[in-house]
DNA sequence: CACTATAGAGACGTCGGACGTTTGGCGGCG
DNA sequence: CGCCGCCAAACGTCCGACGTCTCTATAGTG
């Protein structure tokens, strides 16, 4: 398990070493087989998984290109990662968010521009609109904390946060706070947080948020209570 | 862009699913190729990627299998990510450390056994005997902050924030610290948790903590400056 | 009967070549 | 000058072959 790996690793040294900036385009797959000592099926295999990981962007017909290495792309496999996770650590994902959530939103407050709050209240008031309509009720919802931990201008964070709010785990939740008429109450708490950014009240921020995760973790507990012993 | 990628994608699902509960076996390739509709190249390559991602586990002369898909190897990719970030974005992990990491170390203040205590009183010691020593250095930082985290008993927290504090990374802030003659300093700070972990006081934890990431951050700006300029 | 050494089957690792499909650019034509 | 079509280049996919490693069942041994 050596020849693969190894040209991963190659790869992988020489863009983070800056030999192969962002941008660049890779040799011809033949010819990087050759320099690196291996078929061309095995760069392929190597090539496949950096461009799973976002490292690598092929395009067919042209060529292999590195990739900008942002951050919004090198933490997109959190999601993924998250979404096969186990239902016995998803507790443990919604502890991280309680830590993690609540500053982040905090540290929004203090960086929010107008505009932004603006594009907060909207998505509000979508979600009021859409009360009834649960697809819809968990897109708003991530637009909403997306854009809030968004305002704070750490791509990372930004990421992070979306990545551990993976889109199965918003699902479960919902399912939990609907069947549970918890919807309304739900929204409020969002209402919450948004009148705290709007007042660039850091504490309060971080408070809301820390109820609102806190209320997050409580439904995900009685579904994942409900589907283990159903 | 198809094949291989819906394999990945169908393989991913039926994990998911719990189709392939973690442990279980995969057919052979040729037969999963003929399953799924396209060859063993494609095949391999979508296995490879799982198996770089931490689902599958491939033995050579045996089978590939599922993992466990525990907390602590499918995160483990995130190390990997942060090390192939780019200079100008090392500034966000910190701040996503400075965030995350005093609240993670508040919560292991109150779950933090004797023994754990002791295992920390251990790696201090270590860190001042090798005070001389940058490699040993950097070992004995990251055993501390790991074990720390690790109290909680929160996997999916602790492997989080091992690959926010990578290698790289942690390499270059003590760089800094010991051209900064800022070494002892830092391991007053490392004591100063100790101590307020030893106390169970939750509240001079994070803001130990904290600062201790303050610190950090501060020389890696340095270094980031330095490495800029020159 | 229990244990060990060994041979074989099964499975992944690697290679080489071939062909299809797509892309991007060059050159001709209007 | 601009548009269109052709062609070389590069990735996508497939096939078949052979090497190497594991596990296991089997035969042999004490």
């Amino acid at each position: 398990m050596a020849l693969t790996d190894d040209a991963i690793a190659k790869i992988r040294s020489m863009i983070q070493s800056g030999e192969l900036p962002p941008g660049t385009r890779l040799p011809p797959e033949p010819q990087l087989a050759a320099q690196m000592g291996l078929s061309r099926s095995g760069v392929r295999e190597a090539v496949k998984v950096l461009e799973s990981a976002r490292v690598l962007d092929v395009r067919r017909g042209d060529g292999t290109y590195v990739t900008s290495l942002a951050p919004r792309l090198l933490l997109e496999g959190l999601g993924v990662a998250v979404e096969l996770l186990r239902d016995d650590t998803l507790l443990e994902v919604m502890e991280v968010r309680r830590l993690l959530e609540p500053m982040a939103t905090g540290l929004a407050a203090l960086r929010m521009t107008d505009a932004d709050l603006d594009d907060i209240g909207q998505i509000l008031e979508d979600m009021r609109a859409a009360a009834d309509d649960a697809e819809k009720l968990i897109q708003f919802d991530t637009a909403f904390h997306h854009t809030v931990v968004a305002t704070t201008g750490n791509e990372t964070l930004t990421s992070l946060l979306d990545g551990l709010s993976g889109r199965t785990l918003r699902a479960r939740v919902w399912r939990g706070l609907i069947e549970g008429n918890a919807a309304h109450k739900t929204i409020d708490e969002h209402q919450a947080i948004y009148l705290a950014l709007r007042s660039r009240d850091q504490l309060l921020a971080q408070a809301s948020a820390l109820i609102h995760v806190n209320t997050s973790e409580a439904w995900l507990r009685t579904v994942l209570a409900k589907s283990a012993s159903g």
